[in-house]
DNA sequence: GATGAATGAGTCTTCATTCAT
DNA sequence: GATGAATGAAGACTCATTCAT
């Protein structure tokens, strides 16, 4: 797309900016309370220039969404690997905490990315011609790791999935809404539940 | 207060009308691209009109959510008792079973309900002085029904709770999305794994 | 107008209600920010009933900007009256002394009266056929009282006048916004103008 | 701010447009029957634009109010300077004829200044840094040209000040309701009582 | 006479998006 | 590529007034 490579460079710090900027904005106001007038104020620069990097708001915040997420995963995921855990089992809970705490030192993230995740947007980064091979990588890991079960492959991403639905609804509950109860509280119980269902 | 029954009477048809045409929109459109001006349009009543029986959008937006939940649950919660299943465990599932098969058939309905549903809002409702028996009464009875475990009752809430909370989210991307699979594969594993976590 | 003498007690009783509820209100929060369905509510009568006794809400107004200056007008005559002030200059500024004092008491008083005030209502009310004779004859001697003076009876009713208006302008400026002093620093300032414009 | 001259004068010009079309509107049906809606449509601009120039309705009445009595003042004190009027005196009262004629043949604009009219917003502009020196030298002369008398300069503002307020309320009555006369009639009398109060 | 539910024109304000410069 | 003034449709909400009961 970009002709030259050297404006390149410029052009993806504006970007950058922006993004950054309507992050920021996004976490700390909420999206509907973050207009594009705010984004561009904040990241200095001009209201059209947003429409020369973005379609539209939603664009952005989708593109956030998914850097979030990314992120995150990719943290948890090298935060697991390098901890002593032994197990698979063990691997993916401690995958599962290193998320939880993260939620909980960040609530406003967390209801950003509850609201607006979504896994189709994940789904076409992972599966595009030009796919994030770090981040597919890493689910596919996620997803394969209990090849040694007798469980279809298939099988075994749906039961991660499930886990990865009931965590992020329980965080998004417990944290936001300290219902049914706080996630310290909660966390052991969680645990205990997936352990029961990995065996 | 109503002196006059049969004036309420009219009052309360006219909300419903309100309700039903602004559920209706709501579940076509989306929330944000639904207009207080819809809706009166829609329910055939004055812009002013809205305003004499609602405070804003979004009360009425608690009271829609709030009324979908309750009906399902109830209706949910009497499947499940009038199934022929034996243990608890199985009536949960009869329960969870009726659900996704409502929001399978109702997959609309699932969207305004996923991206609005609020626990405050119903711990308040059953709550509250004039609290909503019936509903409260099932809750109770679904967080309650497993005191024979040795768990005490909070343990038991907490579990149930993150079971809801897996077969919403399980719900949301399997039926709205078909990811990573559709709800008729997902559900045997679904079932699978709550019984796991119940033994 | 009423039929049935019985009857008009009653309404009566209704008109003060409402016209007492709308000065209270118009007083504490301004006119502007005074719905009629604050002022039916507040004198508990229903919203049509307001305009039984009242064209429009400006009528209201008009008749409380009257009653208001009309009551303090008398209020004021029999203070000058009653004073052992000897002169007819002293009388004036008696009086006027005595409606400074009671704006500077009620300063929210001053500004409704001063933003509605209009000199053709009080003409229509001291003109008409039913007039109101009191405040009339008040007025009259205000005019009149410096007939020994060599000045035809216009040029006396026009000083007095213009002394009124140089008063309700310094007291709105003073007691309101404190500018260009307060109203205790001028009000000698003024007291001594009167003296030298009556010599 | 600006770095092309050009287009913040394109922009000054939009803005006095909109500052043009609100004084005709406000004048021709007042200020409480001039929407923003009406405004735009009269500056032949979108309905965004004004908000892009005034904060809201109110601040473009106080711009316009205080123009208006800006321009006037200083449009009269040079026409009393430039008058072969001799005294202090004299040139204050061929300032007020001055102010008198322009809202005879003006009443309209008489009516929105008057029920508009704030002192704080004057001194605001006559004190704040970038203050409106050509004002505040014309009001300051206005003020200290009794330097001559035995008066305190805080007395002879307050005189001048009380002057003022007695012609704006006689212009008001005398010239919109022609209440207690016409002005050309009060007129000989308030000059006559202006020259009592400064000897 | 009294009621108060219903009206709907009207208000201000926001904001994503465009486009001439 | 970058700008930011301009747009105007759309939004939520108000409230004086009416009228069937």
């Amino acid at each position: 797309m970009p002709l030259i490579k050297e404006l390149s460079a410029k052009m993806k710090l504006k970007r950058d900016n922006l993004l950054a900027a309507a992050r920021e904005l996004f976490i700390e106001n909420g999206i509907y309370n973050t207009s594009v007038d705010a984004i561009v104020r904040h990241a200095n620069v001009a209201k059209g220039t947003f429409y020369l990097y973005f379609e539209d708001k939603e664009a952005l915040l989708n593109e956030i969404v998914y850097d979030i997420n990314r992120s995150l995963l990719l943290k948890a995921f090298n935060a697991a690997r390098t901890s002593e855990a032994g197990g698979s089992t063990d691997r993916l809970i401690a995958m599962i905490d290193y998320i939880i705490n993260h939620f909980t030192d960040n609530p406003q993230e967390l209801k950003l990315v509850k609201k607006n995740f979504s896994w189709p947007l994940i789904k076409e980064k992972i599966t595009s011609a030009d796919k994030d091979a770090e981040l597919s990588e890493a689910l596919d890991s996620l997803i394969e790791y209990r090849h040694i079960k007798d469980l279809s492959s298939e099988e075994a991403r749906n039961i991660i999935f499930a886990i990865v639905e009931m965590c992020g609804g329980l965080c998004y509950s417990c944290i936001i809404h300290k219902q049914p109860t706080d996630m310290e509280t909660m966390k052991p119980t969680l645990f205990m539940m997936i352990r029961k269902i990995l065996e």
